[in-house]
DNA sequence: ATGTCC
């Protein structure tokens, strides 16, 4: 991105001036060298989403941002609905509620060395990953229903993990007013075996090891030390938040032209909130909500059963679940006074402050747990909310390391099991079933996620509390 | 991200 463009408002505060078409300015949180590195096209998407009807504050944009549909993966956009704001099914992305969970272990790292191949194996023998991987669980068209109403309430209640995980799922572990009749016969139909699985892509289920802490207090706070084992597990709605993403933009495109709404890029399809459509998407896309944290809540239990059997020892209660593909009603200070707002987040996390009241009791004062996922050899962060961020950003912060490299690219530079040759030497063991995939997310194709937290934490988005690197990998 | 092109 050229950097002649932007108005400096700090050393990770740029601003994208309102010119031409755009309601508001478009801000980037991120380092000098980040923001160089940013393509173009960032750039364009973010003074795009700038011209949106009813858009507040700003776009913005976070230090992991690369080039997305319509919407860049790392942008933040919140609308009133009252000045004609829109919901855009390109602003939350295909895969609804994608995001992460962090459980405990209460091991240490030579607990994990003594099985780590026995519990490579054993993970990924039970949790199904890949393109198109099924579970064990099969759901009716009622069951159906009540996981899209339910989310991870409903996986409980069920008899997958307790009710003690709920408090520390955002949403308690039910997104309410999900609306399952507005979700197609076809998007349930993908859903029906997937229940329970990982997926593809960048998702993964992680052993990870606490190898830095930066703020004890927080740390504390939060349960980790340096040398705890903890397990991070990023997958999101599977086929059927997909096919939603999918059928709803395509109703947008069609629909735009007749609600007066000019778009600067068709891929920015959306409507009115106060639309018939703008409000099926909505219920349809918190149904999808609900299916992700309710696929992380079945994905716990398998976890634990596998833990139960090789580690006993271990408990793995859970430290927190971010979603960071999402559309949510939330209330925010503009200019002072409390306002209703449809905050956009994809490929970015909410991250509330300390004090704020969604947060369990035990994690209110330290601020919201941001679980960030790096990339499968440069390792993960878990973050705090802060003050700042919700006069920045409506809360938010970065989601993980952000790709550097399109994956057509990375296939041409690594090859797979090169990767996990090389990962192994580093005593690093993945297990995926697909080498092809495991070369598309080689770590080097994807940002430094030092420099990505770094900017986060010097722009106050959020701030560092512990890193993170892997021990065992399962890569879908 | 994704039954990686109905």
């Amino acid at each position: 991105m050229d950097l002649t463009l932007l108005k400096q408002h700090s050393a990770c505060a740029w601003e994208i001036p309102a010119q031409g078409k755009m309601r508001v300015p478009a801000m980037i949180y991120a380092s000098r060298e980040l923001v160089r590195a940013m393509d173009h096209k960032v750039y364009e998407q973010a003074v795009n989403v700038a011209m949106l009807p009813g858009i507040v504050g700003a776009s913005h944009v976070m230090p992991d941002a690369h080039w997305g549909y319509g919407f860049p993966i790392g942008g933040v956009a919140a609308f009133d609905a009252d000045a004609g704001g829109v919901v855009s099914a390109g602003g939350v992305g295909f895969d609804v509620s994608c995001g992460v969970r962090c459980l405990h272990t209460g091991l240490r790292r030579e607990h994990i060395m003594a099985v780590q191949r026995e519990l490579a194996e054993a993970l990924f023998e039970r949790i199904p990953a890949g393109v198109g991987s099924t579970g064990a669980i099969r759901l009716n068209s009622a069951q159906m229903d009540a996981m899209l109403s339910g989310g991870a309430k409903w996986a409980v209640e069920r008899g997958w993990g307790s009710n003690a995980d709920l408090e520390r799922v955002e949403e308690h572990g039910q997104m309410l007013h999900a609306k399952p009749k507005f979700v197609s016969e076809q998007a349930k139909k993908r859903q029906r075996e997937e229940m329970g699985t990982l997926g593809s892509g960048n998702h993964y289920l992680e052993v990870q090891e606490v190898t830095a802490v930066f703020d004890a207090a927080i740390a504390s706070a939060y349960g980790l030390h340096q040398g705890d084992i903890v397990l991070m597990i990023h997958c999101g709605s599977r086929g059927l938040g997909h096919q939603i993403g999918t059928e709803f933009l395509r109703k947008m495109v069609e629909a735009a032209p007749g609600y007066g709404i000019i778009l600067p890029d068709r891929e920015l399809a959306c409507a009115p909130i106060r639309s018939d459509l703008g409000q099926e998407y909505l219920g349809a896309m918190r149904a999808a909500i609900n299916c992700a944290l309710a696929n992380r809540q079945i994905l716990t239990q398998l976890v634990r059963d596998v833990f139960a059997k090789l580690l006993p020892s271990a408990q793995l209660p859970v430290l927190y679940d971010v979603s960071h593909n999402t559309c949510k009603l939330e209330t925010h200070k503009v200019d002072g006074q409390p306002r209703e707002l449809y905050v956009h987040r994809k490929g970015a996390t909410r991250a509330w402050g300390p004090g704020h009241p969604e947060l369990p009791q035990a994690l209110r004062a330290s601020g919201q747990p941001v679980l960030i996922g790096g990339s499968m050899g440069t390792g993960s962060y878990v973050l705090a909310g802060t003050k700042a961020s919700e006069s920045l950003a409506f809360s938010s912060a970065c989601h993980g390391a952000g790709r550097a490299m399109s994956r057509h690219q990375a296939l041409k530079t690594w090859n797979g099991r090169t990767v996990v040759d090389e990962l192994a030497q580093r005593g690093i063991l993945i297990r995926s079933p697909s080498m092809r995939g495991v070369a598309e997310e080689a770590p080097d194709a994807y940002k430094d996620v030092n420099a990505v937290v770094d900017a986060a934490d010097a722009a106050g988005l959020a701030r560092k509390v512990a890193r993170l690197e892997p021990l065992v990998c399962i890569k879908g």
